[in-house]
DNA sequence: GTTAGTGCAAACCTTTTGCAGCTCT
DNA sequence: AGAGCTGCAAAAGGTTTGCACTAAC
C-alpha cells in the first residue's frame, strides 16, 4: 500500500510518525489529486479538528526535503499556492487547461529521454524534474473561440494594422 | 534587435511605450539572465530612480499576458519569487543546481517531441510549456559527497537499520 | 526521560489593489 | 483631450518563525 511505503521510508530515517503526519500522509498518498495546502488542511481537519495549518506546511516541507512528495505550481492557475503529489508514480508532465483548470497527466518517453540527455550532456545528477504545460483542452478550444468572437467590439471602419497583422501566437 | 521586435509587438496592440516600459523591456530582452522582480527593480532604478516596484509587477504581468515573457520558478531555488525571460529564444528546459544555484539551459528535441505528443494525445492546444530540472551539477556532485561525509556523526556503535539500509536517495 | 513535533500568534515576503495625479498619443 | 499608466500606501495572499507545551520513541 502506498502510504505504508512512505511511512517505512520515514521510520527508517528516525522521523516520528505522529497522528497528524499519518493523516496527512494518507491524504496525499491515497488521493490521486493535486492538493494545495488549504485543501489538505481542510481535509485533515475533518479527521483532527485541532490540527494546525502550520503543521501542514511543516510536514510538506519535510516530505519535500525527503523526496517523498513533489511540489507543483500547475502554471499558477488559481493563484500562487503550491500543489503536492506523491512521488510514487512514474515521472509525468502536468497539462493544465488555462480556461477550465483541468489537469491531465502525461507519461511518455520524451520525459525519460529528456532526463537522460540532460544527465549526459551536462554531467548533471537529476534529482527532480518538473514539466508543466499550459494551454487549452479540446473542449475549451471551441468555447474560447466563441468567447473571443463575442468579445470583439462592433466593428466600424476597423483600423487596419500598419504592417503585418499581429501574430496570433 | 531583440528589444525592437518586442516593442513592435506591443505598439501593434495599442500598448503605450512609456519610459518605464522601455527600460524594463530592454533589461529583459538584452540581459540573457533570469531576473526576478527585485533584481529588475534595482537595475531599472539605476536608470530611473523614481520607478516603482509596482510598475515592474504590472509591466511583467502585461508582458506575460501578451506571451512576450515567460515566468519561471527555477525550482524555487532562492525563495518563492518568480524569474522572467524573453520568449524570443527557442523553447528550452532550465537545469538548476540545487547546491550552487547555477542555471543551465537545455535545448533538445525531446522538448519538441513532448509538445507534439501532448498536442496529439489530448487534442490540446499548447500555449506555454515549462520544464525545470533540479539536481547537482558536475562540480557540486563531488563537493556534496564530501560535505555529506563530513556531516556524518562520529560513529560509536552505530545502531544498524532494522531492515534494509536506508536508500541514499 | 529525551527530544522531536505541535499549536498559537506574530512576522515575513511577494504580489495585488484603490485611487489621485501624470503622460503618452 | 483623454485613455492609459504611474506612484504611493495599504491590503492581501501564502509561508515561515519563536516559543512554550505535548507526545512519540
Amino acid at each position: 500500500m502506498a502510504a505504508d511505503s512512505t511511512e517505512g521510508s520515514l521510520k527508517q530515517r528516525g522521523v516520528r510518525l505522529t497522528r497528524q503526519r499519518q493523516i496527512l500522509l494518507e491524504l496525499i498518498d491515497r488521493t490521486g489529486a493535486h492538493l494545495d495546502v488549504e485543501q489538505l488542511y481542510r481535509m485533515a481537519k475533518e479527521r483532527d479538528p485541532k490540527i494546525n495549518r502550520v503543521t501542514v506546511y511543516r510536514t510538506l516541507n519535510m516530505l519535500k526535503a525527503g523526496g517523498l512528495v513533489d511540489e507543483l505550481d500547475l502554471m499558477h492557475y488559481g493563484g500562487d499556492q503550491h500543489y503536492y503529489e506523491t512521488r510514487l508514480k512514474q515521472e509525468h508532465a502536468h497539462v493544465i487547461c488555462l480556461r477550465c483548470g483541468r489537469v491531465e497527466e502525461f507519461f511518455g518517453e520524451p520525459l525519460q529521454r529528456l532526463r537522460k540527455q540532460i544527465e549526459s550532456h551536462f554531467g548533471f545528477q537529476v534529482m527532480v524534474a518538473r514539466t508543466e504545460v499550459g494551454g487549452y483542452c479540446a473542449h475549451c478550444q471551441t468555447l474560447r473561440a466563441r468567447e473571443i468572437e463575442a468579445m470583439r467590439p462592433p466593428v466600424k471602419a476597423a483600423p487596419r494594422a500598419r504592417r503585418a497583422p499581429a501574430r496570433t501566437e
